[in-house]
DNA sequence: CCTTTCAGTTAGTTA
DNA sequence: TAACTAAGTGAAAGG
């Protein structure tokens, strides 16, 4: 269903190529004060000083000045942004007397700065976006741990979980521990991606840590969506199982709490 | 001294206000072939598919395909992207059977996916920017001594330092010099960039000095955020150390000694 | 190519 | 508010 987010008013407050510095400052200053995003592209160079301070040559960059106050400087390349502020920041723009754009964006607690200095302004844009739409990220590892808690038979038929996410010796956290139908123990791994050398040989470590101080048959069972190949004769060598458990079955679980919470 | 990188070539190769689909869908292919960067504003949905799934409902987002592959969605507010794709991606950009704008940028390694549909584009540019510009994190050597003397666990575990800036016979000052967990005395030898021949021969150079005047085991060592590869045989050789340390750790702790202070 | 470690990490959760 | 932890962490360095 697109719907179409447009709505009558103009997200394209304003639109200028290669603006002088006197438009630029008036439209930025406009734009800030109304929290509304302004996108800069133009040759700059970046002051930022606070936990740790930093110079940016000249070179043209991306600016981003966020409706929340926070900053982006990105390159042409690379997923970072070079330099940035988060959320919450304080703005001065003014023309300096160099006749270059500068727009100085302050964070208190920590107490940052970062200015950035126009040479030149390609590009100039204020939008007046807003963006309602909902985040949803499926299932986390955690999201996995929750659903086999909820609905134990996920791992296998009478499987009874004991304990979760328990310091069990010193190897690090077991991440479901149980008993099987049969009375078995049962140490379960949980990998939300297919899991590979380093998921068996944690399993692994977690059995030999439990084995000696348990007076019961162990088992040591991996639950993923999916086993990586290379890694099978492995886990057969070390006498351990492998359940295959797609991630929408979790999904489809979670969601069902959830309904029954509301 | 502000160098404008215009120099002839415009930076701003399109922009394009409200674009029909069929025009964006031609401009976007015809900027990823050059390795432009191409920016998008515009109401669009987002799904991505790899280690984790998630699906981000209609919304006006900025998306920013870069130079070397990498993507950004950006929502009007918040540091994050709200989905992105590191560099190296593939694309494939094409109108779908519902008329939208359809953006897949595929990651191999690990594989995943990111399908961003516009339902209306807003804003389309595309811009042939490079940036040469030269970023650099900054702490002195003088601030590198403060935070060793504050903190000599950065040179190692127990260290003591017995005196700085000291000199110690003619070769000059060393930088701190001490005492390890064994008793050996150590002779630290301090650079904030990349430590090169000239640094291990200056050590050695203390080495010499000191050797004779003193009646314990004694050790050299260069501190430093990185050896150069080429002098690493030499320093082997001499029979010196190296110990790498960020200057990012450095500043971490000059700070937490000013906040102390006050 | 894999593993380890660091980051101006950021962001969320809990005590 | 501070401490702790996870992240689709990303990026660099070393083996």
């Amino acid at each position: 269903m697109s719907m179409n987010n447009f709505q009558g008013n103009a997200p394209l407050i304003s639109v200028q190529k290669n603006p002088s510095m006197t438009e630029a400052v008036s439209t930025i200053q406009g734009a800030l004060c109304k929290h509304d995003v302004v996108l800069i592209v133009g040759c700059c160079k970046v002051d930022y000083d606070g936990r740790a301070s930093s110079t940016l040559d000249w070179g043209n960059r991306f600016l981003l000045v966020k409706a929340d106050g926070s900053v982006l400087v990105h390159r042409p390349t690379g997923y970072e942004p070079v330099n940035w502020q988060p959320s919450g920041c304080i703005f001065q723009v003014e023309i300096t007397d160099k006749s270059e754009l500068r727009v100085k964006a302050t964070r208190k607690q920590p107490r940052e700065v970062i200015n950035i200095f126009f040479d030149k302004v390609y590009l100039l844009s204020v939008l007046g976006i807003t963006d309602e739409g909902e985040f949803a990220l499926h299932v986390s590892e955690l999201d996995m741990k929750k659903a086999f808690l909820a609905n134990p038979a996920l791992v296998e038929e009478d499987f009874k979980p004991l304990s979760y996410e328990k310091n069990w010796g010193e190897s690090g956290f077991i991440d479901i521990f149980g008993v099987d139908s049969k009375g078995n123990f049962v140490i379960v791994e949980i990998k939300r991606v297919p899991a590979g050398k380093e998921a068996v040989l944690q399993l692994e470590r977690y059995m030999r840590e439990v084995k000696g101080n348990v007076n019961r048959p162990l088992r040591g069972l991996i639950v993923a969506p999916a086993l990586r190949r290379d890694v099978q004769p492995l886990l057969v060598r070390l006498g351990l199982e492998y359940k295959p458990v797609s991630l929408k079955r979790c999904f489809e679980i979670l969601r069902s709490l959830r309904v029954k919470k509301i």
